[in-house]
DNA sequence: GCCAACGTTGGC
DNA sequence: GCCAACGTTGGC
């Protein structure tokens, strides 16, 4: 099993509005970046995945699981863009802050912190016991 | 609200 | 195929 991140904005989607989906989840559409859709195609239906918000609040919420593979976005008729679906797994008992982030010499090789602009992105398993940890949350 | 970093586009 | 111009993102 591999692990993810995936970053939004709380005022376009929050984790509230992923948690209102349930065990149907959503799609994450909207992703028009090369890198990130990648990864995207890589992910495999179980896949577990950091739910993070950006912007104003800038910590990871929750967590979330694959729960359909690579498909076409359907919010347009661009072939080049396809994405999964995710649905929340539960949410961080206390938020882990870019700030804990960036302040932990474990973390200091994670993708959000080396690349910020990336929507997607991978997370090694290691990161995602600390991050877990840091968070007071099961992984 | 600003600005730096980065990705994408389009002209050559 | 290169590179300048432009648009977008996200941290501060």
């Amino acid at each position: 099993m591999a692990y993810w991140l995936f970053k939004s904005e709380p005022s376009t989607w929050s984790w509230d509005n992923q948690v209102a989906k349930g065990e149907a989840g959503e799609e994450w559409d909207g992703v028009r970046n090369y890198q990130a859709r990648n990864f995207m195609r890589e992910m495999k239906l179980g896949d577990r995945g950091f739910f993070y918000h950006s912007q104003s609040e800038k910590a990871v919420v929750g967590i979330v699981e694959v729960c359909a593979e690579s498909h076409p976005d359907s919010t347009t008729d661009d072939t080049r863009w396809d994405c999964v679906d995710i649905k929340a797994v539960r949410p961080f008992e206390t938020p882990v802050t870019l700030d804990q982030i960036k302040a932990e010499a474990r973390l200091s090789e994670m993708v959000l912190v080396k690349n910020s602009r990336l929507s997607v992105q991978p997370v090694t398993e290691a990161e995602w016991q600390v991050v877990c940890a840091l968070g007071d949350t099961k992984p």
